[in-house]
DNA sequence: GTCTATAAGAAGATAGAC
DNA sequence: GTCTATCTTCTTATAGAC
C-alpha cells in the first residue's frame, strides 16, 4: 500500500462517509475531520463538495470496470473454459455462487459503492444508470453468455440463457441486499444461497427432463 | 375519496417528497408549499420534522399491513385454494407473477414506500427491518407457504418450498428494481418476467424429472 | 389554525495570513 | 497547502398577532 496523498485521502474518506449517510447528510466539515485537516483546506484540492462526490464516483467506477475486465478475462481464459466444458458440476456452481456473493459482500470498495448507489440511485439519471448496469444488466449479460456457452456445449438443458441468468443471479442479488442491512444474518443467508445453487443445478442439468 | 384534513395532507405530501429525495433533502418549507400553507403552520399539527416522518412511516406501514392481510385472505379463501389444488396452470402462474409485479410497480403508496425505504434503509435499524420484512422475509414466507401446499397436493415437484419461493420471487424483485429506476423499460422487463414465470413453471411442474 | 417576523444554528464557500 | 476568520444562505423552530 502506497501512502495516500491528501487529495486521495479525501476521496477515500468521502467515499466511506457518503456510502454510510448519503451525499446530503455528510458535511464538508466531517470529511475534513476524517482526513485530518480543516474544512477550508479541502477547497485547495476540489472546487466544491459536488466535485468531491464526482471524484468518488469516478474512482469507484474505475475500480469496478477494472474488476469486471479481470473477471471477464477469467471467464474466457482457456483453463476456466476447459473446466466449464468438461461439464458443470454441482460443486463448481456452488463455488461460483459463493465466490460472487463473498466478493460483493466483503470487498470494502464494492460494499461502499453498492450502498452509495443504493442510497443515491433516484437522485439523477447517471446514478440510476450506474446502478442498473452494475447490479442488473452487467451480471445478467455476463452470466447469460456463460449459460449460452454451456447450452451450446450440451452441458446443461436447452432454454433461454438470459432467463437462466436471471434465475441464477436474482436470488444472489436479493440475499446480498439482506446481508447489507443485517450482517448478522450472513450464515443463514449463505446457507440459502447454497441450497439455491444446488437446486438450480438439479433443475438445469442434462437429464432433468423438460416437458413443455 | 374523502377530502383530506390538513394534517392528513401533510402526511400525503411529505410521503411523496421524502420518497423522491430522502428525509434530509426535503425542507419543511417544501412540505408546507406542497400542502399550500406556510412552514410555521406545520408545527400546529406536528411537533417537528421528525414527527412528520414518523407519521409517514406509520401511515405507510399500516397500509402495508392491511394490504398483506387482504392478500393472505385471498390466498387462503376457499375459491382461490380450490383453483390452486385443481392444478397450477402455466397461465395461472404467469398471471400471479404479473399481478404481483403490477401492484408493486404502479400502486402509488407501494412505490413511495419502497423508494423511501430504499433510500433510508441504512439510516437506522427500524427502517432496515421494515425493508427486509416487506421485500424479503414476508414475500418468501408467504410464497413458501403456497409452494409447500402445492407440493403437498402433488401439483408441483418435490423440493424445498422456501428455495422455490426464492427462485420465483427474487427475479420479480430484481426486475421491479430496474423499473423503479427506468420506467421506460417496463415493457421489456414485463416480457422477461413472463418468460421467467413460464420457465419456472416448466421446471417445477410434475412430470419434469428431477435427477439428483 | 394560519399568518409574519425572527431567532438560532448549521452548512457551503471565500479571503487572506502564514 | 494549511490555517483562522468571516460571509452568506438555508433550515428548523418559536413568538405572538389575527
Amino acid at each position: 500500500m502506497m501512502k495516500q496523498t491528501t487529495k486521495e485521502k479525501i476521496v477515500t474518506e468521502a467515499a466511506r462517509l457518503f456510502a454510510q449517510k448519503g451525499y446530503g447528510a455528510v458535511s464538508v466539515d466531517e470529511i475534513a475531520k476524517a482526513v485530518g485537516i480543516k474544512a477550508p483546506s479541502l477547497y485547495k484540492h476540489y472546487k466544491n463538495k459536488q466535485e468531491i462526490f464526482d471524484a468518488v464516483l469516478t474512482e469507484m467506477n474505475t475500480r469496478y470496470e477494472k474488476n469486471m475486465a479481470a473477471v471477464q478475462m477469467d471467464g474466457r481464459n482457456s483453463r476456466a473454459d476447459a473446466a466449464l466444458f468438461d461439464g458443470l458440476s454441482e460443486e463448481q456452481l456452488v463455488s461460483l455462487g459463493k465466490k460472487l456473493f463473498d466478493f460483493f459482500l466483503h470487498d470494502d470498495y464494492a460494499v461502499n459503492f453498492r450502498k452509495l448507489l443504493t442510497i443515491e440511485q433516484f437522485q439523477d439519471n447517471e446514478l440510476a444508470a450506474m446502478y442498473t448496469k452494475q447490479y442488473a444488466d452487467d451480471p445478467l449479460t455476463y452470466q447469460g453468455m456463460l449459460f449460452a456457452l454451456l447450452i451450446q456445449a450440451g452441458v446443461i438443458r436447452d432454454g433461454d440463457p438470459q432467463i437462466m441468468a436471471l434465475q441464477f443471479y436474482a436470488p444472489i442479488y436479493l440475499l446480498l441486499s439482506i446481508c447489507d442491512r443485517h450482517p448478522e444474518r450472513e450464515m443463514e443467508v449463505v446457507k440459502m444461497l447454497e441450497q439455491h445453487t444446488r437446486q438450480f443445478h438439479a433443475l438445469y442439468q442434462i437429464g432433468a427432463e423438460k416437458n413443455d
